[in-house]
DNA sequence: AATGAATGAGCTTTCATTCAT
DNA sequence: AATGAATGAAAGCTCATTCAT
């Protein structure tokens, strides 16, 4: 088994080769993602697809393991901005709700195939598990302070935030990484119609944290 | 990569082979699953704790997902026949929730690194993607009719019963597995109190499905 | 770089595979080592010889030093059984430090190339240097004793038997390696005059010894 | 495997480049060198050590052998001047033999790891054989020179003078090279005793070349 | 003269699978 | 039915060397 050090801390020397050989890399390997499994991934698929030597791959990551948590570094970044596009302080509760999912959802329309690859490794490398708490641990950590917040301005009767912040983000992962990830929708051909499985969720959601029917 | 037939069809000729030999492989692959990441595990490891020859785990299994379809298969029957001891008529909503959750909660307790293996074969194989679908669907459609059932008896408001079950059953499942097969727990030292995250989620999903606390 | 473990300990698990195809192996790397540098010899260039597969090669060996260590100590143990072939004793010392050297010599002769492989890989893996020296140690024992044994009978004038012993086992060690195994022999066409240059040998090693030239 | 042109033939065109970045990369092996193996070395750490781009190497040598080949020739000629300093005529036999020994016991210390380097590329590249012996050659003529002087003279009993010559240059290589570039003293903390082991060694070479005790 | 990114041949090693006994 | 030696395809990764700037 490879010893790819942890993918925590910057893959190679930092400021070597030319940065854009290594976007070259990631695109090619985006593509690539979007047509087969991570797992059956070799970097021979990756240097091919980017159209650079086999050794060029190595000047830039550690592994295919390496890569996959620069490209999962850089969405998240990616999410992590878009997600801090600031509401209107007075839109509602479940208005909020919503218009969250309906960005979770996107996003994961979009990357199904990376996030499936994130979670693949997550399951086998216990060092990328790490990597992935982390990276998600912010999104957590925010549904946790809604939570709270709703409960202590007595919208929401009390339930354990820990708990229910946890199962909501499960929820949230689980269901999209099927239905995009695995080609499981809810129902057959829920992708032309995912405001209404949006619609559903975000009731769900809030009935869930506020134990009520949005008004 | 190995061009295993569907794990959906029986692996080898059924009969064939001595059925003692058959569970001794199986067991053993329980035993050491639960030492490692089912990814790691050769052939050869299995054979080494079942004491057998390496040629003889061919007469049985065709490949190592086939024995993991072979476990998932013989779990499910197990899981399924305890599911259906009837609950008394007259329970109320919550309480069959809750006493649901925590049965689903205790096996995956128990089973965790074979459901975890599962995952894992299921983001690799998409035939065994299938058979994992084929298994759940019973599950996820119980929990649908639960919710049909709630909405025509007025108790609960309307949501869409297909995108809601598959939520809240996608909910359990990553909320488990990332709890017992990722030892990531909903908070420190969950495990030592099950029955407060029970009833968390339990009432998490009362409240999704009937939109109000229970009385 | 490989990480084989220390030569010292046995390559493999013992008893694994057929030991007719590790002699296989080993006799193939004989014929090889003939041909051409240890350096320049692949684990393709032994399992070709060999007529086995790649793969098989593994079985037995850690890799190409893994082999090289095992030749070395089952020459070793030749040597060594045959070093004991008792001597008159009333043979004169001269003479036995002749026949000696002869068989020494003998031995360079017939197996150049292996001590050649063998000290190259000491000057390369701290591992294989340690080995080399524990194989080499009871012949410079055995010149140390007998240097002493010398001094002490009043035969020989003092010198320090440890400096002396290394000195002369040197010589002989390396006057063999550039003769046989790097093709500088003494003088030109020295191998068909092997018996001039031993009588050479040892009479500097009697000299040295003895301070005196034989009766 | 690299086709370098032999060593024998001056590296590249000589007169190009900068001389003092010649000198900069000879100088950076050196001190490479005294830290790992030869074998280990890779023009990677050479220029890493040097402070110049990998490309600016080859500029100036062929490979990593070429450069040691100059290594080896800019000590040879150092070695060389300071053997030619003039001894008094009238010293004795011993005293000549036993202040050579300690000047090449003094070199090997002193330049211990890249002697080593040079023995291990000899027995790797025949090219560089070649160009070793050829760098030795002089030093074994000149102990053979002595010896035929001391036998004409009558001083010494007749022996071969070129077996002599050779088996003694051959005790005084790898003597020192185990010493000092493996590492095995002739007994332990040789280092701080070495007038002790040169006197020894002298005593061995004068009786081995006069077949008796000096006066 | 110096740079350093890119190259790609080459060796290493693993492990699922077969098959003669 | 069981064995376990042998197989060989498939990755893995390194590093000497080139070349455009």
């Amino acid at each position: 088994m490879t010893t790819s050090a942890r993918p925590g801390e910057p893959s190679i020397a930092p400021g070597r080769g030319n940065p854009a050989t290594r976007t070259l890399l990631m695109d090619a390997a985006v593509r690539i993602l979007d047509q087969k499994n991570f797992f059956d991934v070799g970097v021979d698929d990756l240097v091919q697809e980017a159209g650079v030597a086999r050794g060029t791959f190595y000047i830039y990551f550690r592994d295919k393991y390496d890569l996959l948590a620069a490209l999962s570094r850089r969405l998240n970044d990616e999410l992590f901005d878009q997600a801090h596009v600031k509401l209107d302080r007075h839109t509602r509760p479940y208005d909020r709700i919503r218009l969250s999912l309906r960005r979770v959802i996107a996003a994961w329309e979009q990357h199904a195939m990376l996030f499936r690859a994130t979670t693949q490794a997550a399951l086998i490398r216990p060092d990328f598990l790490t990597l992935n708490q982390e990276l998600r641990l912010p999104f957590v950590r925010q549904i946790r302070r809604d939570i709270e917040r709703s409960i202590e301005h007595g919208h929401a009767k009390p339930i354990d935030a820990a708990v229910a912040a946890k199962a909501l983000a499960a929820m949230m992962d689980w269901f999209c990484l099927t239905w995009f990830g695995l080609n499981e929708p809810p129902f057959p051909g829920a992708e032309r119609d995912i405001d209404r499985v949006t619609d559903n969720l975000a009731l769900l959601w809030y009935r869930a944290v506020y134990g009520a029917d949005p008004e």
